[in-house]
Order: C-alpha cells, then sequence, then structure tokens
DNA sequence: CATATGTTGCAATTGATTCTCAATTATTAT
DNA sequence: ATAATAATTGAGAATCAATTGCAACATATG
C-alpha cells in the first residue's frame, strides 16, 4: 500500500499547493499512533519531540488530511473535534464508555446493507456514515452496581 | 403521555432544583416545532416573540432538559451543537445531504440488533446511539452529473 | 536564478460556551 | 403570610477552540 506521504504528496501536486516540511512532520505524528488525537494533542505530542509546528499551521493541514482521504473528524467530545487517521484501516465504529470514556472499536458488516436500503429508500447516494454507541463497559458496570 | 412540562417539573423537584418561566418558555419553544435546533436560532425564535430569555438561561437550561430526557444532542456542525427535543418521539437517526444540507430522519430497526450484539460481545451495558448517515440527495445528484 | 505564489508563525479575531456577580425569585420553615 | 435559605436570572467578562491577517520565508516553475 502506497505510504501515507505519498499520498498526500501526490494531493498537494494535483491541487497545486506546496508540501512542507511541517506538514511532513504533522503527517509522520499522526501516523506513529493507532489512536485518535485532537489538536492539542498533537501540538503537544511534537513539541515534546521538538519538532516545532505551530497550531495554526495544524490547523491549517487538516482539512488537506481530510480532502486527501487520510484523516476524518471522528466526534466532537469535551468541546472539541477529535480526529483518527484512517488510511489503510477498515472503516469501523466508536462504542464509547460513558463512564471512564473507554472507546472500543469495531465493526459491523450489517451497516452496508443499512447503507444500501437508506440509499435506495430516500434516493440518496451514500458517501459514508458514523455510528457512535454509548453504554457502559464491563468495570463501570461493576461500578454502578455498588453505588 | 406527559407533557413535557410536567416531567421537567418532576426533574427539578427531585433534584431540589427550581421552575422557573424562563425555564417555562424554553421547553414551550423547543416542543413547538419538529425541527432541529441550535442555541442561536432557539434564542432568536423567542426574541421575535418578545420573549425574553438570555443566552446564559437557554445555555443552562439544555443540560437540564437532556439529563430529564426530554432533548439531545444531535450532531455538531458549523462550528455548533444541533438538538432535538425527543419526549415522545420514537429514536432515529439522520441522512444528510452533503450539497444542500438537508436532513432526513430515518428509522431502521437493525440498529437494535447490532446494539445487543455489541453488548454481548464487549461486555458493555448500552444505552444509546448515534448513526449519521452521509451522501447526495437526489437533486444534489442531478446537479452534480451537470457538473 | 528570478518570479510568482503558497506557507509559516505570531498575534489578533471570531464565535460558542461558561462563568461571575449582584439583583431577583422560588421554596421551606417559621 | 413572612422571613430565611438557596437557586436563578441577565449582563458582561472570561475562556477556549478555531480562523485569519500579515510580514517574512520557502517552494515550484520557467
Amino acid at each position: 500500500m502506497k505510504p501515507e506521504i505519498e499520498i498526500f504528496r501526490d494531493y498537494v501536486r494535483k491541487k497545486r499547493l506546496r508540501n512542507t516540511p511541517e506538514r511532513e512532520l504533522i503527517i509522520e505524528e499522526i501516523f506513529s499512533s493507532q489512536n485518535h488525537f485532537d489538536i492539542d494533542e498533537l501540538y503537544l505530542r511534537l513539541r515534546e519531540k521538538n519538532q516545532k509546528v505551530s497550531k495554526a499551521s495544524i490547523y491549517r493541514t487538516i482539512p488537506l488530511l481530510i480532502e486527501s482521504g487520510l484523516v476524518q473528524e471522528v466526534f466532537f467530545e469535551d468541546g472539541h473535534l477529535h480526529y483518527e487517521h484512517i488510511h489503510g484501516r477498515e472503516h469501523h465504529c466508536h462504542l464509547h464508555c460513558l463512564n471512564c470514556r473507554k472507546i472500543v472499536e469495531f465493526q459491523d458488516r450489517h451497516l452496508e446493507s443499512i447503507e444500501k436500503r437508506l440509499g435506495r429508500k430516500f434516493n440518496f447516494d451514500i458517501i459514508s456514515h458514523k455510528l457512535e454507541v454509548y453504554g457502559y463497559c464491563e468495570e463501570c458496570r461493576k461500578d454502578k452496581r455498588g453505588r
């Protein structure tokens, strides 16, 4: 599979934008972890490695990564957006523990047929979906009983 | 079915909070329409009717309405949260047109079984889910072909 | 290598949401 | 009823995420 940096380089070329060291650092950092991230977190991770990229550049790069299909917005929580990289990963959804805020990823092939059915029913050309499920995880269920 | 105002009154009593004319105006306004709303919109709707409620009060009332099960957050879009009232309405999800931003509500009973399966698989006590589907509606598909 | 144009960091700005505080109002106990 | 207690209000200030203006700088192209 083509590495994400290559995909980004192709994207900027096609759009007549420019690639820069800052953008490469951002991409590298995002793909160096499997976790969701938010802007602040990403900024701090870069700072800790003494790679100085301004927050403004991060904010400006994210839309390009989304446009090029490398990253997506996942949810809005704690007053800001959270993202994840999606290059070469299966589409998945998130199961959130409402108590400890743990997030478990899952896939469910039935969502495809829901999409198909919806598309037919409402005459939509379906592009994507986001399913977020909320509940209490095993540990927190135990805690709750004690209350 | 018990009217929403009653539910809210019970809620504040139980929580040893207080009901106020402002809160009743907010609830009345929210339930006077079937549409999604955001804070600013709600504020303007109230102002137009010469019912003066400050934005601060709206911001302070929303969490109470969510806690009492009358309202829920639906999605974050255009830089702010959008809500809808849910008292006495079937649970539903949203299908968004990415072009004209039209929103169609739909229900799909298969989501229940997805929830059940997830609960079993990950040992979660599932409380709720949000499914947002994105695509292009009939009209916008036509437009797109022309581009 | 020169030009045109995109990008950077910083600081200022915008917009949503929360908070502070004095005045007001709803509940509870007298 | 009335007073005492505590929650709520509106206005504006404060906060926080996200965007933007700008001057200096960097990249791609001819």
